[in-house]
DNA sequence: TTTCCGTCTGTAATCATTACAAAATTATAA
DNA sequence: TTATAATTTTGTAATGATTACAGACGGAAA
């Protein structure tokens, strides 16, 4: 986790986010939002905690959850749940798709052009997850 | 559970589609494949175990673990994850989406009438899943 | 019968997540 | 400022679905 002069203006921004949210921007909240935004790898929470361990040393793992689960509520990030076993966390809510290799455990995002559902008039829709499992194109060439 | 004659048809149709297969066509597979092509509640290992104890007696919930393992590597049958910390078993094949209700917890399926994605060119795909989550038709009037 | 092999069972271990109470920090009031 | 209240954070313990594993069981073949 590199604190630069950009990032510094980054976790400026997102505390003015927070606080327009309602949402009390303390360090802990701050920084974990701030590395899910900057980070591409939808870590899980133990990459979290690893990662911001070292600039938060009193950093509780319980409060990486609190914390993504707050955010969460207030729709500031996703929680990809494509893993059985193990969550993660996209900093990118914007609605797209993700895909999970099975050969290198990678989530990949990919768009989603359209998507055309019935069934469901008069249902309240809170999120849509699209999930997509295989072998990446990365792997299906090592496996030719 | 209940056996009846038309059961019992489908028991041995379901036999025979897992000899067609290659597989072994024990009485716990057949019975769990039967239970789930039969029951739309998108049942969970619990349920699955507890329908099924009735009619055999001996049965182990690993069993059932075991069971719907191999009829899910097989593509006999789908894994549901949308509920994060237990896996709901769908005997339903048909390429179709999932509603979580959150007041309900019930399991809706729904059509995908059209779904457009990009950007996984060269990658093989396995599985394609359509979770929503929000409140059902039926709960919605109730907290009216 | 005996042997072999795959299936099934029951118990124990695993491990991400949650519960919870105390400690630390921050905000508010006096 | 100081005292008090409210919120956030921490660490440990509990939860509970899933998995590992070793032994029991049962059918088929010789």
């Amino acid at each position: 986790m590199i604190t630069d002069g950009k990032d510094q203006t980054n976790m400026q921004n997102i505390t003015d986010e927070l606080l327009n949210k309602g949402i009390k921007p303390s360090f802990i909240r701050v920084s974990v939002l701030n590395y899910l935004r900057s980070s591409f790898d939808h870590p899980t929470i133990d990459l979290i905690y690893n990662s911001l361990k070292p600039t938060i040393p009193t950093l509780s793992k319980t409060s990486v959850y609190n914390t993504v689960e707050l955010l969460a509520d207030f729709d500031l990030i996703n929680v990809v749940t494509i893993d059985k076993n193990e969550s993660r966390y996209d900093g990118n809510i914007e609605f797209h798709g993700h895909f999970k290799c099975e050969k290198c455990n990678k989530l990949y995002d990919f768009r989603l052009l359209n998507l055309v559902y019935g069934d469901l008039e008069g249902f309240s829709i809170k999120s849509k997850d699209v999930y997509f499992t295989g072998v990446c194109r990365k792997c299906l060439k090592v496996y030719l």
